[in-house]
DNA sequence: TCTGGGGTCCTAGGACCC
DNA sequence: TCTGGGGTCCTAGGACCC
């Protein structure tokens, strides 16, 4: 805890949502939800236009769905969203090296540790033209808070969205904090909240109050002890610039629950391959390989084996997982299965028993082979946002599944271009044909085999530099300006900005959402810009 | 309408060793 | 012929975060 507020965390405003509104320009000013498309799947996050509905992040889509239906529901991008928040953490980068990023649109960043004059002042003139910068160099909004402690720039930080920059001056914190719910604590979550309800604790000030011993005996050493000194403004956990990483999953969840067990051997073998590839990427190996199983109740368990060694041998790992799925009951049915590795190494060891592993493998493949072809349901042949096209893992004489086009992801069109797909059904998909830096852009229909149609990468939310232009003459015209404020367009347009014209069956309209939510108006959404 | 996917940290019990 | 602690590793589960 420092006597200046220099410390500073920075939330990017509905960060994959509105990276969707900059890149595509007729989403912008509508209700826009990004999260797992299929029957089970979740929101990961809702535009402010669609929170005003009632949507959030975490619920299930089923309900998203019924409370905002014509919204605009997409798959996550993720590439998209690692381009940007890269282009995010280089700014932070520039104000201090002590930069600890929470996620792709969170981080703390040191300003004392980056030369910054201690200085309330000073702090608040770089959050606030940071937050320009970033405007600038994304056309996305980050809301910033700024105190002398992590928990309180992060308090800071979600006092201040959207869009917006709130100080806490050191010396002002505990009258802040006291009235507050203990909920507000970073780290209390609803069975925390409920024991410490249960005691009488509601507020943050009953929480200092309580003490740490009486915390401790209701949470635990750790929990209790952490808790009592947030509780009572006293946080000085530093920066950390570099953390590693200490594992490294996969997971499915299938549409259906999975009750054939050859088909769960099936699936934890590409899942193993899967973990494998992101572990190799990140040129690491592991010891300890986890299975989690969430059966059809969901009760989750898991079940893990640690090697004598670190290995990052797919068949090491997909042998540990196959005698782990096979330790467990699952005749009732399986909803996720998921493969990790932890006890990570930075080398890549020589395993002595991969290649025992590999020739045992390649026997029992070959008996498998013969019995147990996968199903043709769950996500096999999809066009997976992180991949574009993935190579589907099928038996060979299994003929080529359909092309599947989930909303949201990018296309090319040999003739119209760069565009996104709207929607598909009943062997049709709908394109929108725009680029972040475009007007709003039409819709055309296609079949959804059509050759002149290819999956795409996102494109960039700034338009390319144009090339030189070699041919111009000294004395000429310059060549026409690239549109740079354009393309750095906040992604929300001015309120009398005409919608284009959308055509029958288009997949969002927000007026004809059901009505809002009570006292969720947009006018609830407060904008502060300093702490009183 | 049920409830994603990627992580982190903590607890607790048993094995095993000294 | 009964009773020690402490330390470390492994396993399983749970809370929490975005």
């Amino acid at each position: 805890m420092r006597g200046t507020p220099t410390i500073l965390h920075l939330d990017m405003d509905a960060f994959f949502a509105a990276a969707e509104q900059a890149a595509k320009p007729s989403l912008r000013g509508k209700p826009v939800i990004v999260g797992g498309l299929g029957p089970r799947g979740v929101v990961s996050t809702a535009s402010y236009e669609a929170r005003v509905f009632g949507v959030h992040s975490a619920m299930a889509m089923a309900q998203a769905r019924r409370l905002c239906p014509n919204a605009a529901y997409l798959t996550p991008r993720f590439s998209l969203y690692r381009q940007v928040s890269d282009v995010v953490m280089e700014l932070l980068r520039k104000l201090s090296p002590l930069v600890e990023p929470l996620s792709l649109d969170e981080a703390f960043v040191d300003l004392e540790a980056g030369g910054v004059e201690p200085h309330s002042r000073a702090a608040q003139e770089v959050g606030h033209q940071l937050r320009r910068d970033i405007a600038a160099a994304t056309g996305l909004s980050g809301s910033v808070g700024l105190a002398g402690s992590k928990m309180l720039a992060k308090i800071a930080s979600e006092r201040a969205k959207p869009d917006g920059l709130v100080v806490i001056e050191p010396g002002t914190e505990l009258a802040l904090l006291g009235p507050m719910t203990v909920r507000t604590i970073p780290g209390v979550g609803p069975a925390t909240a409920e024991a410490l309800r249960r005691a009488g604790i509601h507020t943050i000030a009953d929480t200092a109050e309580a003490g740490e011993a009486e915390l401790v005996r209701l949470l635990g050493k750790a929990h209790g002890a952490s808790l009592f000194v947030l509780a009572s403004g006293r946080d000085a956990r530093p920066v950390v610039a570099e953390r590693d990483t200490k594992s490294v999953s996969v997971e499915d969840t299938f549409d259906e629950d999975l009750t054939d067990r050859s088909r769960m051997q099936f699936e934890v073998a590409r899942l193993a391959d899967r973990c494998v590839e992101r572990l190799r990427a990140a040129g690491r190996s592991g010891r300890t390989v986890v299975l989690k199983v969430r059966r059809y109740d969901f009760s989750t368990l898991t079940r893990s084996e640690t090697l004598r060694g670190p290995t990052d041998d797919p068949s090491v790992v997909r042998e540990a997982a196959r005698r782990l799925i096979d330790s467990v009951e699952t005749s009732e049915g399986v909803r996720l299965l998921g493969v990790g590795v932890s006890g990570l190494a930075d080398y890549t060891q020589e395993d002595l028993f991969a290649q025992a592993a590999n020739d045992r493998e390649a026997q029992e493949a070959a008996l498998l082979e013969r019995d147990e072809s996968p199903g043709s349901g769950g996500q096999q042949g999809a066009i997976e946002p992180e991949s574009g096209v993935h190579a589907p893992v099928r038996a060979p004489s299994a003929p080529e599944p359909p092309r599947r086009w989930l909303p949201g992801l990018d296309i090319t069109h040999t003739k119209y271009g760069a565009g996104w797909v709207q929607g598909s059904g009943v062997g049709r998909v709908t394109v929108r044909f725009e680029q972040p830096w475009s007007p709003p852009g039409r819709v055309r229909t296609f079949a959804v085999d059509d050759p002149a149609l290819e999956a795409a990468e996102p494109l960039s939310l700034m338009r390319p530099e144009p090339p030189p232009d070699v041919s111009a003459a000294p004395n000429g015209p310059p060549a026409p300006d690239p549109p740079a404020p354009e393309m750095a367009r906040r992604a929300s347009l001015p309120a009398g900005q005409p919608p284009v014209a959308d055509p029958p069956g288009a997949s969002f309209e927000p007026e004809m959402c059901p009505k809002p939510v009570s006292g969720g108006g947009a006018g609830s959404l407060r904008r502060e810009v300093s702490s009183p």
